[in-house]
DNA sequence: GAATTTAGCAAACGATCGTTCGTAATCTAT
DNA sequence: ATAGATTACGAACGATCGTTTGCTAAATTC
């Protein structure tokens, strides 16, 4: 068969590329994400495939983008409506914990696998990787200050070391989810989490 | 040249193998590790690469092996010595940043990144992944034990809480290093991981 | 309805992958 | 000294890598 699909249908196939790559790249990684494969895997050509981005590296790139685009509808946009503050940092904890259990990537965070497999590598994959970081990492910062500003945790609360404490324990979850199999450590991450922002597990 | 080395010279030649894979692996992972592009490094013939493993996935394993090795000398071998408890425990988080930091393995802590380029693909890689996390929990969780039973800590607290968060510490830490070149990071690492044990930072 | 653009395929490109084979050079053991 | 193991090499294996090139057939534009 042939081009048999119209400049919308083209779009389709594009997305569905985009699908199947976030799921291999979640497993195998966005550097043993291979056209072939893809191409098997989709019944399609490699030129079919690789058609759609020109390179491996902005089909890396679309994939990294569809990964990103993933977390925030799983994990920022249950709580966007939130007002900012204490509440809707406790919400982020939970929704980002709820996202590593949910097994959206069976091959576990996307952002987190890459962020390790890139993190030696100059390029635009990586700079793609630090950028959707520092993004979450304001709008965390952000809940954090407004909390205090709102008086709900102490004055002398940093943001930055409830940013580094809460990602670690996010990436720490994972770990144990993916590696480990430990059905305890979600409940582990939350209490972690909560004592980091400085607020009683009992919440 | 030919092979004109003696059965001593050939462990050496071995040796040099897996020092180079330990260091390629590093930045480029397990996977990306290629018999080729080690050849090359040490103006080898493939074949003479692959002949003192048989295998890709053997030399993976060796060059984790080795990997484990070096964590052991530069956190634990420093530490061996001192009684079990809360002091060593301290030590222990004090010489995990410290190797963390030293950029032994230029593309960041090994395990770490095995860990999340195998915990989707079962095999004999992963396996061990696995047994030297769990080793090193075991080694660390003994120490709180010890702690909690000296009177040093309290009674309440939870051997399996306190590894599930200094290990993602460690794990943060290390991403904020490789991935930020965060500065911060090491003193931010030490004293969530105080918190996370129960003792006051200004210790 | 004719001309142009586009989607996708089949085939091939050189490069590299992990692995195997035969062979020469060296070491070890008799 | 001689025989047998090793060590490592060069060369080749089939497979797959990312990419390019023509081509066909459908969709779009004029």
């Amino acid at each position: 068969m042939s081009p048999r699909r119209s400049a919308a249908a083209a779009l389709e196939t594009r997305e569905e590329i985009v699908a199947r790559a976030v799921v291999v790249a979640s497993t195998d990684g966005l550097e043993g994400l291979t056209i072939g494969r893809l191409a098997g895997d989709l019944s399609m050509s490699k030129a079919g495939v690789i058609g759609h981005f020109g390179t491996k590296e902005r089909l890396q790139l679309a994939t990294l983008e569809e990964a990103i685009t993933i977390f925030t509808r799983e994990v920022w946009a249950p709580v966007a409506d939130l007002p900012a503050g204490l509440e809707r940092l406790l919400a982020i904890c939970d929704a980002w914990i709820a996202h590593l259990q949910s097994g959206v990537f069976p091959g576990g965070c996307f952002l987190t696998a890459a962020s390790m497999e890139f993190d030696g590598r100059a390029g635009p994959v990586r700079d793609r990787v630090i950028a959707g970081f520092e993004q979450w990492r304001a709008a965390v910062e952000r809940d954090v200050r407004a909390a205090v500003k709102a008086g709900q945790l102490p004055a002398a609360t940093d943001p930055a070391q409830v940013w580094f404490e809460l990602n670690a324990l996010a990436i720490g979850l994972n770990q144990a989810l993916q590696l480990l199999g430990d059905e305890e450590a979600p409940v582990r991450a939350r209490r972690a989490m909560r004592r980091a922002i400085g607020v009683g597990a009992a919440e």
